[in-house]
DNA sequence: TTTACTGCAAAGGGTTTGCAACATG
DNA sequence: CATGTTGCAAACCCTTTGCAGTAAA
């Protein structure tokens, strides 16, 4: 049922893309890249650097992409954005390990268990508070292994 | 076990300010007062309306209860920092509700089955990323009752 | 060729800070 | 009195936007 993630999710995204009358340019190619190739969200300035593509226009591509549904913002500790690759596309569910001295946000896998137990909790939450989930974040605040050696 | 809330709270308050060097001012009376109150996370410039605090002297008083541990700050689907009271001078351990369309976040508890599986989970998490947690935000982001119907 | 995209520089918006006046312990 | 605190305005920093030029489809 899973077929091979990198065709899949260019492939994916570009139909995305092209259904809400955007062009795939190579911008957008390098900016998805940036963000396909890490294994934690990047913060705007990091895909610039990474896919060499201009911040201002970094910023757009990734914005175009999160109205898309191909990226997602994922907020951190500092006040600096972070973006990742949908979940959706992906089909890697996870969490954030944020930390709250240098900022960097981590990814790292829940349990099953611990994930079926989020979902059936949610849902008598989501019917007592009229509110309608998106998506949910389990982010852990703390301190990174590489500041605590510091 | 558990006694009155308001004294305990603004008692200990004090203490640890003054253990920082800190003096507990009208001010900073006024802002604890306001996230005291308040059932939900507030953001600065709330703060600064409802303690009758100028912005500027509420964000100081606001990051210098941060830094005491008497407030946390929390981070929303905007660009906006929200605050309140820490949990451990409260001690109601809850998580949050963003509306990722008007930015308010609200508060929400945790069943104590799914705290209990998150604390196990967190364990060997921090263990093998070497990671500190200081604490965790179970985050749900969608869509707030007000924004639905509007 | 049409329309979307790019790049620079300038504007925005929340937050922080310099500094002189002020209040607390 | 000595220091911590306040208030205003200016500075900051990340992010967004206007506009003329460029490039997808």
């Amino acid at each position: 049922m899973k077929r091979a993630q990198v065709d899949g999710v260019t492939s994916q995204a570009s139909t995305t893309l092209k259904k809400a009358g955007q062009r795939l340019t190579r911008h957008r190619v390098a900016v998805m890249s940036a963000l396909r190739t890490s294994d934690r969200p990047l913060t705007a300035e990091e895909v610039a650097k990474i896919s060499g593509v201009p911040l201002s226009t970094a910023y757009r591509n990734l914005a175009e992409l999160c109205d898309a549904g191909v990226a997602v913002r994922v907020g951190g500790a500092d006040r600096t954005d972070r973006f990742e690759i949908a979940e959706s596309l992906t089909s890697h569910h996870h969490h954030h390990l944020v930390c709250t001295e240098c900022g960097v946000v981590n990814d790292f896998d829940p349990s099953p268990q611990l994930e079926r137990l989020i979902t059936k909790e949610l849902q008598s939450l989501l019917a007592s508070e009229g509110f309608a989930e998106s998506h949910h974040l389990f982010d852990v605040h703390g301190i990174c292994g590489n500041c605590r050696t510091e």
